[in-house]
DNA sequence: CGTCTGATTGAGCGACTTCAACATATGTGG
DNA sequence: CCACATATGTTGAAGTCGCTCAATCAGACG
């Protein structure tokens, strides 16, 4: 493993002021970075504007400033899955081939930066380091990819709902009592547990009145007993 | 993309023979299988045998030369999610960082090569094409588990299992009345796709007796009607 | 032949969905 | 600032798909 702490300034503070998931950003070393800035160019969306679409041409990979973005695929009769929820300081369209295999939306205003691929893989033939560390990138998402399987193919509503909440109070370094963020709305997390958004607000309810967690607003949640969270997670009831 | 055809005698006997699924095989240039060649040893595991378990050190990969395995992951209480079914000529364990994220077991008898991982990361290091390969290696892994994703989340049980048939059959190049060969059991599929077993069959029997499928034995399927079982896993009903 | 494993079928149940009503923001124009 | 509109979230009631439990079947093998 080459991972090396990221520090360059914009990003941290971003991460920082804007971050909903505090969790260990892409690590890249120093010499990464400092060409990766050289070929970035900033980039704005407003909410729910979309970034890339599935079988576009993959012709940039991107990073988060600030704001977060959902990715995903639509089934032809509109059915949708969310993949994964990507926020500042993460990469997205990294993964791409050819051509974008998912959707990439803002989940809300968004900065980023933008990578044209071409010049990205010139990069990486020229740095080791880069190319190791997009490696990294992916055996991490391939990772998250699997442990969202089992999450949908064998566990309850109640477990995915907390087993979710758990994920991003983790992000957050959230302890019992603190606020954590949640950047998404409720069809989105319908969307990304394999649930309707009517289970969603239920078992969230559910949880409200057990008192394991609190809802000051519906962007916020407050994890009360994490302990009794995390066995509603494991579905030890 | 920079991806050669692979051809050296051993593997594709071995697909010809062996592969139930003729997907088109992680392609590799001629360098890289043949650095390869010199690194890795046979190695053969018995029925149901575990090759690696999620948690162990991750000290190998390995490329399959016949039979099949399941990768999968277990929840505390013994639920079990298959995230993928590797073939005659597929590689798996290449995407493990330091521990092995699932665990892979001999679906049938196999014979595998065995690469140390220590000398794989040398060979990343010197052969730039290689490192290219894998890269590609792990992306056609992530889009897969995309895939499987939008299956788990947002498909019925019928669309599930009418997709993972027409996987079967497109991966052997199957046309309408040819003989699909499904290496694994109904609990397999059923654990793919975060179904009960009977769920499986009874979704089976239904194809069957709308004369979409012919069951010859439990480890065969006939697609009598391609576009018919097409639509069923599109839910055009 | 009996046993064992894996597959199939049936009956009843329950978790999640669907449909519907209502509540709570957020924003817009007067 | 209020009246109204729209989007998002919450709750209830009824329905259904897939699960659980249980019995039976089919092939492999000693």
């Amino acid at each position: 493993m080459t991972a090396h702490l990221s520090t360059t300034t914009h990003q941290v503070t971003a991460a920082k002021a804007l971050a909903p998931f505090a969790q260990p950003v892409a690590d890249m070393n120093e010499g990464c970075l400092a060409a990766l800035k050289a070929i970035g160019t900033i980039s704005r969306f407003g909410r729910n504007e979309t970034i890339f679409s599935e079988g576009d041409q993959a012709s940039y990979s991107f990073k988060i400033v600030s704001g977060a973005v959902r990715l995903y695929k639509l089934l032809p009769d509109g059915r949708r899955q969310i993949a994964e929820f990507r926020l500042a300081g993460d990469f997205f369209g990294m993964e791409a081939a050819a051509e974008y295999a998912l959707t990439a939306e803002a989940l809300s205003d968004a900065v980023v930066v933008r990578y044209a691929r071409n010049r990205l893989d010139r990069l990486e033939d020229e740095q080791v380091n880069l190319r190791r560390d997009l490696l990294n990138l992916l055996r991490r998402d391939l990772s998250a990819a699997q442990t969202h399987l089992i999450m949908l193919g064998r566990q309850t509503a109640k477990e995915r709902i907390a087993s979710f909440l758990v994920q991003l109070a983790e992000r957050q370094n959230a302890t019992d009592g603190s606020s954590v963020e949640v950047p998404m709305g409720r069809q989105d997390m319908a969307d990304y547990l394999g649930l309707t958004i009517e289970t969603v607000c239920r078992a969230i309810s559910d949880l409200k009145r057990a008192r394991v967690i609190a809802i000051p607003d519906r962007h916020h949640i407050v994890v009360r007993d994490m302990d009794a969270l995390q066995s509603v997670a494991d579905g030890d009831i």
